[in-house]
RNA sequence: GGGGGAAUGUCCCGAGCGGCAAAGGGGGCGGACUGUAAAUCCGCUGGCUUAGCCUUCGUAGGUUCGAGUCCUACUUCCCCCA
């Protein structure tokens, strides 16, 4: 795409090209002229099917940031109602219907995760946030199938490679799902009604999805819209990203501390840094490609900025210096430092019984309140792999005991570590 | 409507003569090696008050000293016939 790149006249697709976030758009050459000749309003749905997004949307999230710093109007589309359909496209088993209730939670909690990236407003390339539970909602069935089913062919959808899949591997798939794409096609139609939006981006995967509605606008409104997708992000070693450590990488800071975040990013493989600080930061390409040419451990510095640079997108700028330190304190220094994660624990009460309950806690307990465990049983296992330390001194026997004046004197705390990068501070109050 | 098959450790796939906490693989995590990287080798991957106890194999019953394994009903999914 770096070729093609240069073609665009558009500052946006120039850049987003460059930056390689660019898989696929329709009709490129109209796509570009429309971003040179005017402020182009698009949109990008996030579903609420969690209650946080998770590293996965990030590319997502930046392509509405880079459309609104090249002076586009960014849409954020929060799927209240298309939550309630269920995406077919990921999962080979029928996905689990959420309650409203359920989707509600999400839905206030994805919210917020935003506000970093995107600057919100009344301005004209101020992004706006909207719920399609506000139209789908209110949809009714008959009407809906007579201005909006009758353009949908079925011997075309069937074609469309989410089907293919479920149909070719005998997956169930229900008649709610296999309307997901009319939901998602209807959107864009709505978002243009409503806003003159003219694009959608996604992940390559939602292509089929955005064709459709684009048809449908064309149908329905005799308007051009447009598509525009990011590539599916892998490493350089070949596994899906994010999918890493205790399970997704959460956005939501109550989810994930912006301290774990920024190492999710200091984490990064070697050959990921160059591509990963062009696709989730806004450093300068000057900047990346000289960050690119460190060899071995020097590398390491470059990833430092990475972590920061995201985090900083992600969480704000405060806390991803304030991740930084933690980590250079803990990591370059050795020392308990204070911004690592901490949990508070309950010393006087519990399960230790009698005469010594009240200031000796064994060694497994106290892991397993770090949150490092997820049982006592897990606590013993992992400190049976050699693998756990309580404040600097690996932990060999599970049943060790620990009084409360042997927390460490700096931070009140004991420190608690599992393998080497893994640490919480454990307080006792 | 009729006939046949399938549901396993709640990350996934997948074995399982009636004695099973249940083979194997992927993934994940940890250790060694490094640079908080990759690759490689090794270990771990139900819970608890852990020489023991408890709960797991779609759901509910039943037969057995004992059931993931046999029987009955139900649920869901797939295939074939109509």
């Amino acid at each position: 795409m770096s070729e093609i790149a240069s073609q665009f006249k558009s500052e946006f697709l120039r850049q987003f090209a460059a930056r390689g976030c660019l898989y696929d758009c329709t009709d490129p050459e109209a796509l570009d002229a429309l971003f040179a000749r005017e402020r182009v309003t698009g949109y990008i749905g996030f579903d609420c099917t969690a209650p946080s997004l998770h590293v996965g949307h990030a590319l997502q999230i930046m392509t509405l940031r880079r459309l609104q710093q090249a002076g586009h109007k960014p849409i954020v589309v929060i799927g209240g109602g298309t939550t309630k359909v269920g995406d077919p496209s990921f999962r080979d088993e029928a996905r689990p219907l959420l309650s409203e209730a359920q989707i509600e939670t999400n839905k206030a909690a994805i919210r917020r995760t935003f506000e970093h990236f995107l600057t919100f407003g009344d301005g004209p390339s101020d992004a706006i946030m909207v719920d399609n539970a506000e139209w789908l909602d209110r949809l009714e069935y008959l009407p809906f199938l007579r201005e909006v089913g009758r353009h949908f062919s079925i011997n075309r959808m069937l074609t469309m490679e989410t089907v293919k899949i479920k149909i070719d591997n005998d997956l169930p798939f229900s008649f709610l799902e296999f309307n997901y794409m009319i939901m998602q096609a209807y959107d864009f139609v709505e978002l243009y009604r409503r806003y003159g939006c003219r694009l959608q981006s996604a992940g390559s995967d939602q292509w089929g999805n955005i064709v459709s509605g684009i048809d449908l606008g064309r149908r329905v409104e005799n308007a051009q819209l447009f598509g525009l997708t990011t590539p599916l992000i892998t490493t350089s070693s070949g596994t899906k990203m994010g999918k890493t450590m205790s399970g997704a990488v959460w956005l939501n800071p109550e989810m994930r501390s912006p301290y774990d975040y920024w190492q999710f990013w200091r984490n990064t493989e070697d050959g990921d840094v160059g591509r990963f600080l062009r696709l989730f930061t806004d450093m300068p390409e000057a900047e990346i490609a000289r960050l690119e040419t460190l060899q071995g451990a020097e590398l390491n510095e470059a990833k430092k900025i990475l972590a920061t640079e995201a985090t900083a997108l992600c969480h704000g700028r405060a806390a991803a210096e304030d991740a930084a330190e933690t980590a250079r304190r803990t990591f370059e220094e050795g020392a308990a430092a204070e911004g690592l994660p901490t949990v508070e624990m309950d010393w006087s009460a519990g399960e230790v019984s009698g005469e010594r309950g009240w200031t000796l806690r064994q060694a497994d307990t106290i892991v397993k309140m770090s949150g490092l465990a997820t049982s006592r049983s897990d606590a013993r296992r992992k400190i049976g792999e050699g693998a756990v330390r309580i404040n600097d001194v690996v932990i060999t026997d599970w049943k060790k005991e620990f009084s409360v004046d042997q927390v460490d004197p700096q931070s009140g705390a004991f420190k608690v570590q599992y393998g080497k990068k893994k640490i919480v501070l454990v307080k006792p109050v």
